[in-house]
DNA sequence: CAAAAAGCTTGTCCTATGTCAACGTTTTAG
DNA sequence: CTAAAACGTTGACATAGGACAAGCTTTTTG
């Protein structure tokens, strides 16, 4: 159950099986269906969630009830809606589990907690953060002036599985292309 | 001239007159003109800036010759190329003043050595991160499925003194429209 | 202070991409 | 297992906004 998070976490920092252990049992394992929701709209979050089997996404859906995805956070990945759990604020947008997931969940209580008694769980957020800073600025700068093939040839480079894991219309909603221009874009390859 | 660094600082964390001491005395001031150059695009960034006075932009220059801004940090803010900073990778990208300014500077070196060394200081950083984390994806966020004049209202919402404080150029290439469409936005209010 | 450079606005034209609809295929759930 | 729903693909059409250019205004700099 929590081979991958440990493998997360070893690869990060050096640690002793013990504070392994100690980071482990804050974290509950929690099983959930394909489009289950974790965050509504209006809610507050209160867990961070690793992913372990399965995957989470972040949407919203405008006025117009067209959806939009965010970020998308697979096997071996944190996702969280991280705005409202940083800040506490209601948090607009959705968190769902799209398949049937396994996933590791800790309470924001637990998480800062960590944070602020265990340097090296510090340095796993310093490191999330930090990667999350750098992936939303590449994504928001890769894509700016891009037309919608060149959006469709950067994740290709940047996120080679993508493509192949989530529907035709959650990559779209997340590339801000509409379906059909996706679908004519990838059978030009 | 540390005065704006320490209000930036006592606003987010406690500390005594000491340690605030220790901090600055990191910090290295430095004048620089209007179009001054800080990072050029093939170079790893070793500096953080905090802002006393004037303005730093990061923008970027395509293959067609096409500056595109990605980040403006104003008086009382911090910025420098985040991600070659971090990785200590090639910037990609370039980071000047756009006016006569006045800045504090402090290496990459220093820098860490405070993260490491004193909490308080692993706190602001935590707080940057979390910060520019945020406003990244507010920004994608916000800007996703928005068309050009929604665009506009959302930049005068969030950033009230943007448009104000900018050339519409360079506001035009942030908000990723062509400086006419935002002209013509203007005029219509 | 004057010449030059840069920036702003606005017109015309053109293209990339969105919308909508039809149809066939796959997935889901009872 | 089957009916119903969701999804993917493709065509026809409409349009937001980009490119370019001309003229005017503001800023810069020597």
């Amino acid at each position: 159950m929590y081979e991958l998070l440990k493998k997360y976490i070893s690869s990060r920092t050096q640690i002793n099986d013990k504070e392994m252990d100690f980071i482990c049992s804050n974290f509950k394992p929690l099983k959930t269906k394909r489009n289950e929701i974790l965050v509504r709209y209006e809610e507050i979050c209160q867990q961070y969630y690793f992913v372990n089997k399965g995957c989470i996404r972040l949407f919203t859906i405008n006025k117009e009830g067209t959806e939009t995805s965010r970020f998308f956070a697979f096997e071996g990945g944190f996702g969280t809606a991280l705005p409202s759990f940083i800040d506490q604020q209601p948090a607009f947008e959705y968190l769902q589990t799209i398949e049937k997931s396994e996933l590791l969940a800790i309470s924001r209580t637990d998480f800062y907690q960590l944070v602020e008694t265990m340097p090296q769980f510090a340095l796993i957020y310093r490191e999330i953060l930090e990667l999350g800073f750098i992936t939303a600025q590449k994504r928001i700068y890769g894509f700016q002036g891009f037309d919608a093939l060149e959006k469709v040839k950067w994740i290709i480079t940047h996120q080679p599985h993508f493509l192949l894991r989530v529907s035709n219309k959650m990559a779209a909603s997340y590339l801000g292309i509409s379906p059909s221009t996706l679908s004519r874009i990838k059978s030009k390859l």
